[in-house]
DNA sequence: TCATGGTAACTTACCCAAAGGTCATATCAG
DNA sequence: CTGATATGACCTTTGGGTAAGTTACCATGA
């Protein structure tokens, strides 16, 4: 039986590796977990399915892959910036500065710890909760210390707070990723624009 | 051949859909659309999925039904809101208000016009475009006069604050599924709280 | 009063396509 | 010849959708 291409092309496993993710990242980020599938991803990455499979063994596996490459990326920038001064309103828009720079070529990596149709449980679910968890607390204290220097340190007002941040992240990003020709600049300035039109141009 | 309980229960079908309806809307707005299956609300309703087929036509049918039964109840609050005199951040607390006290008893209906994982071609599409931009251009109305209040009339400033406003809306919609021992007035006393916070104190 | 027949309510058992996953095999460099 | 890269063909499960029949009830006419 001839199988014309089996084999032949010979590129290293570690390329084809990043290549995979780079497209797998952008179809689950884009399309969410359940709507993607891995032939689809196979397709575009020029491959078959079954290589796939030999290099990430699952979907779950597959997807695990992405979060951890995107997930390093997007905890150590909000960490570096929880590390800055800024404090309040100042520390909100500084960390939108960094991910508006950092997501600049691929806004969709956002949206793949947020989700709704990542599986809830398993080894997924723990990784998830991993890095969402690492996000969600440096998002957590910063509402928190904003929070105490407007003298409220109700848990559940803090625990909405905090919801509502994300909220607006999110928004923003799903906004980006409908208007891709933005610059990560062009986004921030936006922000500052339509926070000055909240606080009447007095936010510093 | 023996079919037990065929035809037997007699419920009538207004009754019926009715019941279906309320399972579905539950269903689909707690796991989204694809993530529900027509047998699970078979189940749930204790009757078998054929008379889902039979009723509406296919799980399309079945979530435009969904659809329009709770559409209706939010744009219409929606607008009876819109044609109030509250103007800027004051309007929004007010829809916010009406919203809490609408969806009480159920706010995952708030997600059924906000499912990433709804089809996003065809007649359901259509539906949802309906009611989306129909809740939509209320917010983007409420938001452009907010805007002008402040002086900004820049088209993408708007969309973009529009996209926060409805993202705010939308987790705020979340926390509250997440913590429904909340009681509507709570949950507005609560966002008075957040406002409080975020402007200092003096927010009327 | 009672057969008759129409109709609404309802079910079992099935079809089929899509998608996750596997197996045996092919190519080729060293 | 071995191991890394790669594939076509297949298996299996899930879930949307359907065909055909069953039960209960009610209206009619003798």
């Amino acid at each position: 039986m001839v199988r014309p291409n089996a084999g032949t092309k010979g590129v290293p496993r570690l390329d084809r590796e990043t290549q995979i993710l780079d497209i797998a990242s952008e179809q689950f980020g884009t399309h969410g977990f359940a709507a993607t599938s891995v032939a689809t991803v196979a397709d575009k990455a020029g491959i078959s399915k079954p290589l796939i499979y030999n290099y990430f063994g699952s979907k779950e596996g597959l997807y695990e892959a992405c979060l951890d490459r995107g997930g390093a990326l997007l905890a150590d920038e909000i960490e570096r910036i929880a590390r800055g001064e800024a404090v309040g309103i100042e520390r909100g828009m500084a960390t939108l500065a960094g991910m508006f720079t950092l997501l600049e070529p691929q806004p969709y990596l956002w949206r793949l710890f947020f989700d709704p149709t990542a599986p809830s449980t398993g080894a997924i679910a723990d990784s998830i909760n991993g890095y969402a968890e690492r996000i969600g607390k440096l998002a957590d204290e910063g509402v928190t210390e904003l929070m105490r220097l407007a003298g409220n340190d109700d848990p559940l007002d803090i625990s909405a707070m905090t919801a509502v941040w994300l909220g607006i992240v999110d928004s923003l990003m799903n906004w980006w990723m409908e208007h891709p020709e933005e610059s990560a600049e062009q986004m921030m300035q936006r922000c500052m624009r339509l926070l000055t039109a909240l606080f009447g141009g007095d936010s510093e």
